[in-house]
RNA sequence: UGGCCUAUGGUGUAACGGUAGCACAUCAGAUUUUGGUUCUGCCUGUCGAGGUUCGAAUCCUUGUAGGCCAACCA
């Protein structure tokens, strides 16, 4: 073997998960075949922890040649609602996957029903009259054995009559529940008669009001798998104590034997994804919704202007393991930062403009300077921009006394128009209270970009836009939604954590007259301040624009 | 204080009993008509204690730390 292909086979290391399937498919296991499933509860929007997720269930079935199924887990009618399916779904699909089927657990109802009924004629289920409270009791701890509840030994005949009639609805909500006949004295809490069917006089999503026995997860999942033949089904560390019902229940019902494994959540620094905090934030408006771009949702990083790409390969990297990590924001960004520089289109827009009067340039001429619209890609052509005497420049470009580091503009000094023309400050032109207001400058007209016949070297490069031709636009910046890296884990009440400047709205920031029809969807990379998208709120006339990040600034990072 | 899971640089993740590698972050430098990109380099790690072994991040014992489990939620 060459170096280059043991090189190759480092870099490619397997996870855990990976190494297993492998292992699965040499050995034959389901004929070699790999079938997943991602199974949310449609009960509030999709984040970044369901992103990981779906990248995962998905990846996994690509690269090993399989499928992956969409799961609905509506198993609870009280929370759930078609408003999230379509959000859902819209949100795997934008990540970049197709899902081999779209299922419903719901869909299978009347199949668990059957399970159950199997599992009660096998001795392996009983109807239980215990309220929830006797039941706690009798569960017994961690170190003490549960004990049998009264209906434990209740005869097949028995039990089977009281779940039809549980299923017609002749018992109240609560009276009665469906029961595996676990081991009391297991060490595994889930194993002590776990509940399988509980009376839910509610109207589910889907089956209306078809039903008013619902099953629990460990009666509906495991199973659902197997219906659909799911090789390998992977869910979070929390359901390992799970795992022992969940094969219980396959081998007393004796179907496909689908298997589960577990990997430990991804958490986001600076993020939190608690579904009551989420809706907190939206409720009490510190947000603007559940799109809002500084939320975590997979809506509000599509609307920030994330890419699919930068998520999926953001996942890659992270990779997998069985501790609950917390990730640094620093990497999703440094994928977003990494995409976007392959396919943002250039152009510039000054957020704090400070006039710059151009004192040798003709008041009347007029020149159109072509620049490249992406020096990343050559395919990715080219836009002309008006030049005149008049321009706007940033206000952070220039400093009346610049500290040593400062190689922008100041008095006497040198500075190159991106596209355009040398230029030198000759004079400030200041307000009462000192602030500079505009920029008397010479320029160079040998100096033209692309043939610069000058020999003058500038410092630096600064972007601008024409006085008479910049469109106006509101931009949007935003920053992380917390102080601390770890919220979720603060002693403090979340909400004291928000940061103060997450949002801050530029109103009047001037574009390059190019942006003039910008489209929600496109990605722009504004010279030197970031990469932007347009919201939707924006339109023609009024346009809007999102900060998806920052470019990685050095100077700023410099002067501290 | 019953059971289960986990522990590798600042953050993640590899190394499958045989040279602890990669990425991000940080710092320094080169290049640059974006203080971007690109390139180069530096710094930093096997939780502790025993044991097995010629050899341990890896196996065993034990301690410590973190997480999970006693919902008619998933």
């Amino acid at each position: 073997m060459t170096t280059e292909l043991i090189e190759k086979e480092k870099t490619e290391s397997n996870n855990f998960l990976e190494e297993i399937i492998e292992q699965d498919i040499a050995a034959g296991k389901n004929g070699g075949r790999v079938h997943t499933r991602f199974p949310p509860e449609p009960n509030g929007y999709l984040h970044v922890g369901h992103a990981t997720s779906i990248c995962l269930n998905f990846g996994l079935a690509l690269k090993y040649g399989g499928k992956c199924n969409l799961r609905f887990d509506d198993t609870n009618p009280v929370t759930e609602d078609t408003e999230y399916v379509d959000s859902i779904l819209a949100d795997v699909r934008w990540l970049g996957f197709e899902p081999a089927g779209v299922y419903y657990a719901s869909d299978y109802f009347p199949r668990l029903y059957e399970f159950a009924v199997d599992l009660i004629k096998k001795g392996f289920a009983y109807v239980d009259d215990s309220t929830a409270e006797q039941i706690a009791a009798l569960k017994g701890t961690p170190t003490e054995p549960g004990k049998p509840s009264p209906y434990r030994d209740r005869s097949v005949e028995e039990n089977l009559d009281l779940f039809e009639r549980m299923r017609k609805g002749e018992f109240p909500e609560g009276s009665k529940t469906l029961r595996a006949k676990g081991d009391l004295a297991s060490s595994n809490m889930i194993m002590r008669d776990p509940l399988l069917y509980r009376i839910k006089f509610a109207h589910h999503h889907r089956t209306g009001d078809d039903w008013c026995i619902y099953p629990m997860y460990d009666m509906a999942h495991g199973q659902s798998d197997s219906i659909e033949h799911i090789t390998h089904s992977i869910c979070t560390m929390e359901f390992i104590p799970h795992r022992e019902l969940y094969d219980w229940c396959i081998e007393k019902l004796d179907i496909f034997p689908s298997k589960q494994y577990e990997f430990a959540r991804r958490n986001l620094s600076y993020t939190i994804v608690s579904k009551r905090k989420l809706l907190k934030l939206v409720n009490e408006n510190h947000v603007r919704g559940w799109d809002d771009p500084r939320m975590p949702t997979i809506s509000a990083m599509r609307r920030r202007g994330y890419t699919a790409a930068a998520i999926r390969e953001w996942a890659r990297r992270v990779g997998i393991a069985k501790r609950e990590i917390l990730v640094e924001l620093s990497l999703l960004e440094f994928c977003v930062r990494e995409d976007l520089n392959k396919i943002a289109t250039r152009s510039m827009v000054v957020l704090n403009p400070l006039k710059v009067v151009i004192t040798n340039y003709p008041a009347d001429k007029r020149e159109l300077m072509e620049m490249g619209n992406n020096p990343e890609d050559p395919n990715a052509g080219t836009r002309k921009l008006p030049f005149s005497n008049e321009i706007w420049i940033e206000q952070d470009d220039f400093m009346e006394n610049p500290p040593p580091k400062f190689f922008r503009l100041s008095p006497g000094s040198l500075a190159r128009l991106k596209g355009a023309y040398i230029i030198q400050c000759d004079e400030v032109i200041k307000d009462a209270d000192g602030n500079p207001t505009e920029l008397r400058c010479t320029y160079f007209p040998e100096s033209r970009s692309g043939s610069d016949i000058s020999g003058l070297k500038p410092k630096t490069t600064i972007h601008w836009v024409c006085a008479n031709c910049g469109i106006p636009a509101e931009v949007r910046l935003y920053d992380r939604l917390f102080t601390v890296e770890d919220p979720a884990n603060d002693e403090r009440d979340f909400l004291e954590l928000i940061n103060p400047d997450s949002l801050k709205v530029v109103p009047n920031a001037i574009a390059e007259a190019n942006l003039a029809e910008a489209m929600p969807g496109e990605k722009y990379q504004f010279l030197r301040l970031g990469y932007f998208t347009p919201d939707p709120d924006s339109k023609p006339g009024k346009l809007v624009f999102n900060r998806t990040v920052t470019l990685k600034d050095a100077w700023s990072k410099a002067k501290g």
